[in-house]
DNA sequence: TTAGATGCAAAAGATTTGCATTATG
DNA sequence: CATAATGCAAATCTTTTGCATCTAA
């Protein structure tokens, strides 16, 4: 999985640092916000200063790998991206995230049945209450 | 509309006051962020501090008047909500906001079906090219 | 060896908060 | 007239940036 990672940051012509691994060592499937991803880091003894964070998750994220996503409170997360595309139902209550694969082929129809709009991505998140707090 | 609105605000036990009217003459259905309504209100000539903006943009959220939307950049988006539900076509290169209505039944219904999750709300938006930009 | 990457500190934004003052109801 | 709301300034938090130093290739 991350050996992959690594094959693809290499091929874009970005080094192997410590701090890029480390970094993505502690990114999960999961959506964290960056100030967990730091203390992640700290936990582990792994000395990457904030700022690397910052640049490495961006890199990431202009390679694909991580999906960077607003929860609605203000908190921006980032998660690794795995194949499957799949969204968020984030408990308003206890904050839990529970991953969901939605099928959107419908929704992105009716947009281009609609307009003349180019869709390249889309941002999709549902909020409520999980089993737990309901 | 806007009687409307105040209306809601007096029922809801808060003040009628200057600020208040003045950042609603300046709210639009579309987004625009605290800075844009800042600016529109220095226009206006409307002494407006920014913390009361923030302030008046919480309380009309709460009410459900006004929503509260993240774009994938970095800035958080407010705009007067109308009676329709709809969402935005963000285009990448330019920045323009289109407004589409969108029938997302099939999705919540796929939600359901799959977790006992409870949907009270949700995001989505789209990104892409307009018909200028492609 | 050398350019790309890092750490550090400072800058730049965004949002929140405390408090004395103002003004709505 | 009581108190909710405002303005102002300061405090926080998040993210970005400049630059000297370090290190992967």
């Amino acid at each position: 999985m991350m050996k992959n990672i690594l094959k693809q940051l290499r091929k874009a012509g970005y080094r192997l640092t410590k701090p890029r691994k480390q970094v993505l060592e502690v990114l999960t499937f999961y959506p964290q916000s960056v100030t967990d991803i730091v203390t992640l880091l700290k936990k582990k003894q792994a000395k990457v200063d904030r700022a690397t964070v910052y640049r490495t998750l961006q890199v990431l994220v202009e390679l694909g790998v991580v999906g960077k996503t607003k929860f609605n409170d203000q908190t921006t997360m980032f998660e690794l991206l795995s194949d499957d595309h799949h969204h968020h139902l984030v408990c308003t209550d206890c904050g839990a995230v529970e991953d969901i694969c939605l099928d959107e082929t419908l929704l992105i129809n009716q947009v281009n049945k609609q307009t003349k709009f180019k869709v390249k991505s889309h941002t999709l998140e549902f909020f409520g209450l999980c089993t737990h707090c309901q």
